[in-house]
DNA sequence: TCGGTCAAGTTGTCTACTCAGATCGGTCCC
DNA sequence: GGGACCGATCTGAGTAGACAACTTGACCGA
């Protein structure tokens, strides 16, 4: 079942525009290109290295991906300060505090929390309705929160409420009545309902137009995308598609290691 | 605080290597091409747009980064079946069932386990050293873990060990000896440390070379990341990144309510 | 039948350019 | 002094190829 691996055959291919990153990458992490400075120009690459300038475009595009270097058109491209990413925390006693997670966390990194919500009945996709254990089409509360730091846009949530379950009742608008912005939690409670655990699925993808648009990223930036459900008792009653990009914040988990499993 | 969201101006820059990757996307979703088939060899489409064959290859590594396609050198760029994600818990009670929370899951969804491990000293890197509250340049054992289901490779882990702490005891390499595999909590349970909890924070970005070259997916591919912390009552005992391709495999928490605070 | 060779086709990398559009500093004129 | 303008410089995108490495299938001989 396990195996050794080798002295590490770490077979570098020579191609000329990994070895341009690396030296660039090299020259940066080594103190010599700074934060906030300029890297040499395409033309001074080309001469230094000897090569075409698509291939030296393509080496700094690399950096760029890294997140190690930005690009301003006209102007030259710049070495990025190390980014601290903005911590979201997901940990398993956030919920009882009360209040907004959101805020405390923003608070304690010294940011000014805000967000806007939008709410919109709509039918369950196949993806939804799978997620909330309804029928594709059934109708749902769907609301968008963006939520800023600072003015800057750092996560965005797409919320699933089935609307067989608070239809008529005060908490059917999520953002609107007297527990509104109370979380899932307690809202639920108010109608009686006991959420008991929430299961939350990460991976990542690139953002599409409407998540590069609220969150003022481009097309295709790396985004960390968090699928949580709420259940009371295996029944699901919220589902949502939180999102963050990759390189701005992180989704922090506290766990315990001394509880029991189920 | 809470205000509309209005519909905004879509501007799509007409450039040609995304007007291609569009077009291709499309064919691909529209079930021209499918999965498992041959998308038009680069020549064809540079006859059938009419550009040169260095905008098709942008066009092209676009898709490769979503993982919609998959490039085979002198075969051609083949189109991928659309992943059901790999489930990898990160359930608060994963740690104490005993046995390999991979190899469970895995099996648990029809996959067959594998992993490969290597181990070296090395010297705390400046984040390193921040991670497990030493100083820059101590000696840490760092050991790479590769993961496989049915062969395929789906997480990477670089774990980093304090070789402070276990230095002289039986548990100095994690991959040898009577209490190989056994995961940290085990381990350090044998020389007396008491893991109380762990740190988990997600993010995502793109794939360095080594991790490309270890998941066998293309450089720059979208990984989800996680730097876990195991920690002894405040005192960090081991640190890793844990990272798994974001459109193959999720990592998945599944977190109690009912629980105090600390 | 089996195995080896070979040619055609495909991708990866690279060259040597061109042009468009943005930036930025300096200069000149009012 | 202030503002408009200009030119040098820079990045983004694209053209029109070339060559190497690799895959694949057809063909041929033992």
């Amino acid at each position: 079942m396990s195996t050794q691996i080798g002295p590490e055959s770490e077979t570098t291919p020579d191609h000329k525009y990994l070895q341009i990153a690396d030296d660039l990458r090299r020259r940066i992490s080594g103190g010599e290109l700074r934060p906030g400075g300029r890297i040499p120009s395409r033309a001074e690459l080309t001469r230094r290295h000897g090569v075409a300038s698509a291939i030296v475009s393509r080496a700094v595009s690399i950096l760029v991906t890294e997140g190690l270097v930005e690009c301003r058109q006209g102007s030259g491209a710049y070495v990025l300060p190390p980014k601290t990413r903005l911590q979201l925390s997901r940990a398993w006693y956030r919920e009882v505090r009360g209040g907004s997670p959101f805020a405390g966390d923003m608070e304690a990194q010294g940011k000014a929390p805000a967000w806007r919500t939008h709410s919109r009945m709509v039918h369950a996709t196949a993806d939804v309705a799978r997620r909330l254990a309804i029928a594709e089409g059934d109708p749902v509360m769907r609301t968008v929160y963006v939520y800023t730091a600072d003015e800057a846009p750092v996560q965005r949530a797409v919320s699933y409420e089935p609307y067989a379950l608070t239809q008529g009742t005060p908490i059917a608008l999520p953002e609107d009545g007297p527990h509104a912005g109370r979380g899932v939690r307690d809202r639920m409670a108010v109608i009686g309902v006991t959420v008991t655990h929430r299961s939350e699925a990460v991976s990542a993808r690139g953002a599409t137009i409407e998540e590069a648009r609220d969150l003022r990223i481009s097309l295709g930036v790396i985004v960390t995308v968090l699928r949580r459900t709420y259940f009371a008792d295996d029944l699901p009653v919220e589902t949502a598609d939180i999102l963050a990009p990759g390189d701005a914040a992180e989704f922090v988990y506290v766990l315990p290691m001394d509880q029991a499993g189920p």
